[in-house]
DNA sequence: CATGAATGAGAGTTCATTCAT
DNA sequence: GATGAATGAACTCTCATTCAT
């Protein structure tokens, strides 16, 4: 049984929840410099003011925005099962109340992969979302975001990034090991994410998947050698 | 003896500077998106208007700092000499006019960490220009720069890490594989700085520059053993 | 019974109605050049940004003042009836509803000599009217305005005239003929009226209604001896 | 021989000319509203600073294009010559010292004819002397141009239409009556002009030239019948 | 005379935000 | 909560004109 005040609040997060979905998309099709209050007021089916109910200010719907692209892609790094994993059935998408790191975990090896091209595959079919991550909260940290809400954002980056660091250390790496490796390969994702992104890439010719694969290859051959 | 044109070229090109130089100052603390023209011009003790003789528009005055900004970036790269390197003693750089170049080639490998920490060090001292370097272009190829200026831009990124890649080639790689690997060394040199320049290194509780140093002995190891 | 809308709308209407006539007092006064936003802005009690929710250009500002400006010469052209026409009063001006077209027409050279003076006697009183009839749209057509708006125009400035060509015919000619005397005409009032707005008639000593007058005198002897 | 000041004074007018020159190509290509000291000067081989030393504003380089405006239209009207002239050859245009209305008259309704056509036929080929004539005089009397400037412009413009009038007087008008068939003749003609320079005249299908020409020859008509 | 850098005022326009209703 | 008109400050850019050289 719903109180009216849980129901007052569960209304207020739909039509918060809508006004984020009108900023995701005018974000996504004019990008953070095309973006504004009109527009986004606009396609939320609200007027200008209407928005100010639910957001304080622009910069805190950016933050809103960002932390909902971190569910997204811890949801992303969540669902990814090693393609070449056992028997067990993926997970249905579905139910996302049941959380896929209760499953039993593939070959270390595996894992990683799974679960290091979840977060550079999500970015790669989401580019606004890497503008988000990375352009962004340099200038919100310093005015626009609360220290807490940017606590909070950080920490869901790097849960975004535990599943990998996990998986290094069930291939038999310490804990600073795993800790120094996976932001090895963070930064190695991060960097041709953003060559990609900017069309640099195409400067040197080459190919984002084929080198990120070709560095997990080179990264677990390391591991099972050494 | 210099004619009158030349000393009111002269003189121009210094002014040019001068508003080039408020210009920087301005996005260095005031980002991309607090850079405004009024600013540069009070900075650069002009009223708005004036800077107009030197720039004929906004996105042009980013497009000459970027051009200058590439300009460093490659003397830095062209400056470094291996530490380890035999007795010769580096050139002094007020003589850019006998390119390092020309100096008898250290051993490839010290040559390659050299190089390498040179464009990664710039960046380090001078991470607005990283800014510069992947973030703005974007925005100004659609627009605010001419094709040919984009290119002779791309053109000095990609001299600033050709001799990398032709250390790669002294290294025993072949031209195909040193492309390769001299893009995978700037992808994850350009993750790290940006992990860093963003703050999020922290998160992991590493440190770029060890990071970096690392992938490098890893690169040499890898060559020098296959 | 008004719907909440609907008063919404009226009022919005009549806002954008006195930016309109502030536009008018503005040009009125500083002519075309002189005119700017500011003014309009300061002179409607507005500050300038709110003028935009209103017109989205100053052009478009001056668009709507030419197209009100040939309503107005529409409604004195529809207003217009012989002055030596039989009994029938004149309609009261009120009641734009019923148009006077209806009535019966009186005899054709009273019609075509009443519907003449109507407009030129209506950019006598308004010369401000004649400006942007005539000056204005050559620029605006170029940029400012959209093709159906020019043609909307246009058609309107040629509606003003018709009733005249339409007594022309009832004098005797036949259609072709009618356009050309109804356009001579005009060039005619058009050229008289130019004289005077610019003070090149006193130059002459003459007066630009007699020698409309004249004209008109001259057409009608000859087509009813013809 | 000329005195060293008189040699100055002659240069200073070549100059002069220079610049008016430049005025004029670049108000012929980029009409009123584009025109600009910058361009004017550099037109002109010159810079922006320069041209004050020949005009004190830019409103008195308008004046100055009109009044040489005029000069070109009374010289064009002066060399009109009746095309069903008798034997008499056309004046060389190149002896402008031996003035053409020196040159035995020819049947008065030809000269009329001739000496109209030549300034309707001066504003076609030249319509921004017509823009010159009509829209910059308004402005520029108020404040641009001294009186005394502004009444020898006026005198000149009266001058190119005398012919015409004594033509009148010698096809059997008085003094009034000729001036009252000028002005209006005038005002036919300028009527004509303004609507093709406006396109609005093709808005009724018809053509300035014939339109003119249809007005002389009923002007002609009336008088030798009366 | 000529330079050309610089001024200073002003142009049109945008937009996050506020607030009376 | 929602409206939407309005603010106010800021934006980039233009240009006639001045003046030290």
């Amino acid at each position: 049984m719903a109180t009216p005040e849980q129901r007052r609040q569960s209304l207020t997060d739909t039509r918060r929840a809508l006004v984020l979905d009108a900023a995701r998309e005018v974000f996504q099709q004019h990008g953070l410099a095309g973006a504004n209050m009109r527009e986004i007021a606009r396609r939320a089916g609200y007027t200008p003011g209407a928005i100010y109910s639910y957001f304080d200010s622009k910069e805190l719907i950016y933050g809103a925005l960002l932390a909902e692209s971190l569910e997204r892609l811890n949801a992303a790094v969540d669902e990814a099962v090693p393609a070449d994993s056992t028997g067990t059935t993926a997970e249905p998408a579905a139910s996302p109340a049941a959380p896929p790191t209760a499953a039993p975990t593939a070959a270390p090896a595996a894992e990683l992969r799974a679960r290091s091209r979840a977060w550079f595959d999500f970015f790669t079919r989401n580019p606004r979302d890497l503008d988000l991550g990375f352009y962004l909260v340099q200038g919100l940290a310093e005015r626009g975001l609360t220290p807490e809400l940017n606590r909070a954002l950080n920490q869901r980056l790097h849960d975004a990034l535990a599943p990998g660091e996990q998986a290094l250390i069930a291939l038999g790496l310490g804990a600073d090991a795993a800790r120094f490796e996976a932001t090895a390969l963070f930064a190695q994702g991060v960097g041709l994410l953003l060559l990609r992104h900017t069309g640099r890439i195409k400067l040197f010719g080459q190919d984002a998947d084929m080198l990120f694969n070709h560095y997990l290859d080179g990264l677990i051959a390391r591991l099972s050698r050494g």
